[in-house]
DNA sequence: GTTAAGATTCCG
DNA sequence: GGAATCTTAACG
């Protein structure tokens, strides 16, 4: 049966570990509707796994805090934060409750780039926890195509230790 | 209360 | 290479 309209993804694919949903992220679709009412989708090209108190590079390590606590929750949720003053991370919490983990969106079709994605659809603190299977002006929907995935390490965390720094935690959408 | 550093981006 | 810009976390 042909259908014309994606369907969205629930709570079931968000549950899963980080592992998972990572690179099963890649390719799917960003729908964002603005206050106006303007809907844009886009796909999703790049993300990076943080995972667990453990992982140096992830914010949790700092354990549960004002602004982890939503990595805590069960996956479905936004995490964002600001960073360097100027920039909103846009990130999906993932896993069971309990776990904290999350995926960070770091590009979509035609905004390459972490902070510009968050800027060209309007993301900001607003966001924290809001529901990506329930929310009404943002969430992610199945795509039938299927892409060639690559990975590698993540960006921007050398501060963390080489055994966090060497992981391929980074999945992106190969060029066809 | 003070301070150093950051999952980035843009400019010189 | 360095600034922009401000929240967070660490220390006191």
């Amino acid at each position: 049966m042909n259908q014309n309209v994606n369907q969205r993804l629930g709570k079931n694919f968000f549950i899963r570990d980080a592992t998972e949903v990572a690179p099963a992220l890649v390719g799917k679709i960003l729908a964002r509707n603005f206050s106006d009412g303007r809907i844009i989708r886009r796909l999703i090209t790049e993300v990076e796994i943080y995972r667990g108190e453990e992982d140096e590079a992830c914010h949790a390590s700092k354990g549960m805090t004002r602004r982890t606590r939503v990595m805590y929750s069960e996956g479905g949720r936004i995490y964002v934060y600001l960073i360097y003053g100027m920039y909103w991370m846009l990130n999906f919490v993932t896993g069971p409750e309990g776990h904290p983990q999350a995926v960070l969106i770091r590009g979509i079709e035609g905004f390459d780039g972490p902070g510009k994605l968050t800027r060209a659809l309007e993301i900001d603190g607003t966001f924290y926890g809001e529901d990506l299977t329930r929310s009404e002006r943002i969430w992610i929907e199945e795509n039938r195509r299927k892409f060639r995935i690559g990975k590698g390490t993540r960006i921007g965390i050398d501060y963390a230790g080489e055994e966090w720094r060497s992981k391929p935690w980074r999945y992106f959408l190969k060029n066809t």
